[in-house]
DNA sequence: TTAAAATAATAGACACTGTTCATTTTTATG
DNA sequence: CATAAAAATGAACAGTGTCTATTATTTTAA
């Protein structure tokens, strides 16, 4: 519930902008019982921030499971779409960086770890067998691709270079990294 | 003056923990003088990212004058080099977004616009005559693709990922994407 | 040299933030 | 019930960015 309205708000406002009174406020708590139950503002950044990786991982799983052609295709295209449609919860994930000594905790660490585990599923589903073995760290390599032409894209970079098509850059770099895969 | 402890302290901090009446204690100032001047926390950080800008444009510049073989190898590392060696800084011009209605003067734009100058010239020198006119658009494409590994290798989702060279992985990335337009 | 105008610097006040903690309220249990 | 455990409170503290009327200083002109 905290989360919930923590998300709405952060949602609404932005890394920047978000107070963590401003959520106890709106739920009719006070700020005690926010910081009773989460320590600190970074571990409640931490978990929206982890909620926002479980929508993102469904935004992606139902757009796969429409069984049109193109895949990768659809996984560029939905990488995307979720950071358009919810910019500043999308940006908040790399806004929020946790001061040295604080980790992130395991179990959030495994619900982040979907979305790497559905990229790279589809990687190695394009490639022949014999190169799947590298599939892990190509995924990786493609995630950070995608990654960083869609943050070029949120923050007006490639608008400020005159870029009109950002996700169709970043498809034509991932489409150039798996073709010599399939050839080798 | 200003700008210079600025960045020390930015450099030294964080942009999360920057603090602008930090800035003007430390240079023996009081609050009021740094507002005058800059007016608001925004535009101090612009500034003091700007400059950041400069700084890694002449740490890429250094490094291409220097007669070695690989030039495209050389531009991607400094790329990470400057970034590794000034996390604080490099990072802060990434977390720094202008609320909705300050725009960037022209000044502080042509300033961070010559760093995708030195990367246009230096793909456009590689492509072969013909495939020369899309040199700006591959150019900014292989920066958000550098730029999405070096976030990722800054922020620590690589290394939660187990990759251990992401400044390889890059590379990889950006040669792929230029021997195709090399062949056509 | 002196008077006036322009520029630079000040610090107090305001509303807000995250964080702590002794206290109170509520809930569950024997 | 009474008591123990859990949950919720809100005042207090040290920060923050921002605004403002006031004061110092420097430059310019007479």
């Amino acid at each position: 519930m905290i989360i919930l309205e923590g998300h709405r708000q952060l949602a609404e406002v932005g890394f920047a902008r978000f107070s963590a009174r401003e959520v106890a406020k709106r739920i009719g708590y006070s700020i005690g019982t926010l910081y009773n139950v989460f320590g600190t503002h970074d571990r409640l950044i931490l978990a929206i921030n982890t909620r926002t990786f479980e929508l993102w991982a469904d935004h992606l799983r139902a757009r796969l499971e429409a069984p049109e052609g193109d895949r990768i295709r659809t996984l560029v295209e939905g990488y995307f779409s979720f950071a358009r449609e919810n910019p500043n919860l999308w940006m908040a994930i790399y806004d929020h960086r946790l001061p040295p000594g604080v980790t992130i905790p395991p179990e959030d660490q495994a619900v982040r770890g979907q979305l790497t585990e559905i990229v790279t599923r589809e990687v190695a589903a394009v490639l022949p067998p014999p190169a799947r073995e590298n599939a892990l760290r190509l995924a990786r390599s493609l995630v950070a691709t995608v990654h960083g032409h869609c943050t070029f894209a949120l923050n007006g970079t490639f608008a400020l270079m005159g870029e009109a098509e950002p996700m169709e850059l970043a498809l034509a770099r991932v489409r150039e990294s798996l073709t010599p895969a399939l050839v080798s």
